[in-house]
DNA sequence: TTGATTAGTTCCGAAGTTCCGAACTAAGGA
DNA sequence: TCCTTAGTTCGGAACTTCGGAACTAATCAA
């Protein structure tokens, strides 16, 4: 297993961060990472509504999020601590993921709504 | 030809704008249609830098934002005229669009003081 | 040690997406 | 009517994503 890469703060680019975001999956691991504060087991997120994420593709997610400078991933034992990149993105492309995470979380609402829940 | 769809403003998701936006090809055209106020040909678009983009892959381009919710079109004689939809986006999501336009805008900067311009 | 267990990664084929040239459509002249 | 301009659709090649099977790496118990 080659070591993780993470690219450096001015490495990160709009297009990788709107990429890894543009999957709601992603965009639902990431949301969770972010308001976790900082760690959590990849394992942890595999639950995604009714369904499972199978472990290759939840490595994959990861590895999307990671290398856009999302989050930050760490072995520790067995297990892997993630957290996110916020404060740095936020240095770098202010306000950027409030708008974005917030577009999500009103566009939840707003379907919450129309279903009736 | 089918008519164009457009997207009800209710209707338009963020992960579709997130990835109409994550192509910087796509950006660009944004970026311009938005800052031109409203009006603009396709094919006044396809000189990207140095190098054009063939009609057919700016039309899907285009295709991509149209049915994002980003841009409206509409023929006008033998040409089509776009116009941004941002009023519109910036009263569902806020933000939202400055945030990623402004990344695109200081990432350009950014690395065009690294390659010394 | 060694063997079992847990957590994550890599490989690879199938399915899906994007790119772009060629052929097409639609509107507006000459 | 035919020509030109502007854009769309088609279809095959190239690329990306998905997910199961096999793998690696750390930990723990015997």
């Amino acid at each position: 297993m080659r070591p993780l890469f993470h690219p450096a703060i001015e490495d990160i680019q709009p297009q990788a961060i709107l990429h890894a975001l543009s999957d709601p999956r992603r965009a639902v691991i990431f949301a969770r990472i972010r308001s976790a504060g900082c760690v959590e087991a990849c394992s942890a997120l595999s639950a995604m509504g009714d369904r499972i994420i199978p472990k290759s593709s939840l490595s994959s997610h990861f590895k999307v999020l990671r290398e856009a400078g999302l989050i930050h991933c760490e072995r520790h034992g067995v297990e892997m601590r993630n957290r996110s990149r916020c404060a740095e993105v936020e240095s770098r492309f202010p306000g950027l993921l409030a708008a974005i995470m917030g577009a999500y979380a009103s566009s939840i609402d707003a379907n919450a709504c129309r279903t009736g829940e």
